[in-house]
Parts: C-alpha cells; structure tokens; sequence
DNA sequence: CTAACTGCAAACGTTTTGCAACTTT
DNA sequence: AAAGTTGCAAAACGTTTGCAGTTAG
C-alpha cells in the first residue's frame, strides 16, 4: 500500500500500479492519484468530481470501472456503512470505521483501538472475506 | 419484541402496535405478521412480495413509509451489510450478523459469540448509536 | 370534518450495461 | 488486426416524493 501523500510523482504511482497487476492508463492513474494525495475516503461520485475539476477527463463508467477494478485487485476496499452509496477506502490496513448517521461521514478506528473476540465458527463451506465494525454515531451530547 | 412465530393473533399483534405508539392500520398489520411469522432479515422488496401473494393489498410506498415508521418506533432495525439494498430485522437484541458476498444472504450472530471491546472515545459533540458487525464470508473452504 | 393514511406514478441518486470508438501492441 | 480500454447514453435498481383520493375517529 502506497503511503497518504501528495509527495508521490506519476512515475511511481505508475510503477506501483504495473506491480499490482493494473495496466496504468492515464485514466487509471489520475484516479489512484487522488486515493493517495488526500481524505482517503471517497464514493464513486466524489472521485468523478475530484478527477474532473479542471477539465473532463475521465467519465463515469470508467471511474465506476476502475473502482471496481482496484478492489478486485486490492488496491482500495469498499466501506459498507452508509445505506445511500459505497465508499472505497484506500488504506487496506485491518481498522474499522465510524459513520455519522447525519452528516454521512466516514471516520477511522484504529485497530489497536478496538478489538473484535471470539469469532464464531463459520457458515459450513464458507471462508472469512473480512470484518467490518461499523460505530455509528449521531449528534448528541 | 414479540417472539418470532406463526401463531401471534391478529389482535395480539393489533395490541402490541399500540403499545409501541403505532395505529394498528390493515397494511400495518400486514406487514407487521410477515416479520413475526417466518425468517427476520427482509428487504423491502422481499416484504412487498410476501404481503402481496395472494392478492394486491399493500403498495410499494405503503411498504417504504411503514418500515420508516416501524423503524422510526424501534420495532425492527435496518442493517446495512448488502451495498445494493437494506435488510430490516426485527430482532432488536444485540446482535451481529454474517453477510454471505455471494448469495447476499444474512444471518445472526448472537452477541454471546462476538464481542467488541475497547470501544475508542466517540468524536466530540457525538452519541452513540449502535455497533455493527458484520462478517463477510464467500464460498470456499 | 379533520387528520391520518394509502396508492399511484413520477422522480431521484447510485450503479450497471451495451456498444461504438479509440488506443496500444 | 487483436486485445484492452474508454465514453456516452440508456437502463436498471432501490428508494423517495408529490399529490389526489380514501379511510377512520
């Protein structure tokens, strides 16, 4: 996983998409640009504004195939927490979430934070794909 | 919470919504037999189809508006684990659930076989909601 | 009579799809 | 030329809304 920072060039975003097994279009590349240089918590609409702001580069199909393409290959994850829309996190680190069931805002748990005991004994031919805490808060005192 | 049966009267039912500051319309009644009476992880889609078999009684917006209101008065819950659509369960006790990715199909963790601990500090000026788990299981070994 | 409730159809927002055009090799 | 990729527009899906009509106290 490629750190949270404006400091990283094309050239290495590029690499580390070929390292991944993504071919990197120009169109792929603006949208990773933009998981790794700000709030890493973003849904298929935000990354079509982020990556059009100047002028239209990428449409909306690409963006929702590119989205689907950087979880399949583990690039960014989903967040299933607001019942509206999906949010794609790019730090694939084990943490969980907070959502604010007002405003819709995603906030990170660290995992050292909060911990998660005694997983029960799976479905029969079932295998764990993952483990999604969400705490959902609202105004309040 | 009523337990989960067939053999709730009508008008056991009809009591029970007027204890919980519900008017006990037909339509309501209808919808409130269906979660009492058989599996309690329903889409609103599914709840539509099961009131609706034998003949037309309940619209899709009648649907909508009472599960609002139903969850509104905190007969039953939405649980957010299928980013295509919202599952209502009328089993408010604390819970988790397991989410199968590939069927979409839901079932119950009883809190007594997953615990969370060490719950972080809530962002400021934030109350607590609720805590979901959800884990996501696939086909597989 | 009034307030509450319902149903229809249209609208909405998010996501998916079909397909033709464009790249890249 | 073949394979991969993109963009557009339309469609699909779950959900919400406006509003006229109905029902119940």
């Amino acid at each position: 996983m490629l750190r949270h920072t404006a400091a990283h060039s094309n050239d290495e975003i590029r690499a580390w998409l070929r390292g991944q097994g993504v071919n990197p279009t120009s169109q792929r590349l603006d949208i990773a640009r933009v998981f790794f240089s700000r709030c890493i918590h973003l849904s298929a609409e935000d990354i079509f504004r982020l990556v059009n702001t100047e002028d239209q580069r990428v449409s909306k199909a690409t963006v929702y195939n590119t989205l689907s393409l950087f979880v399949e290959k583990g690039l960014i994850r989903q967040v299933v927490a607001d019942p509206n829309k999906i949010f794609y996190d790019s730090n694939t680190a084990a943490h969980h979430h907070f959502f604010d069931v007002d405003t819709g805002e995603l906030a990170d748990i660290d995992s050292a934070d909060l911990k998660v005991s005694g997983l029960p004994a799976l479905p029969d031919g079932k295998a764990l794909e993952g483990v999604d805490v969400v705490v959902r808060v609202r105004r309040g005192r």
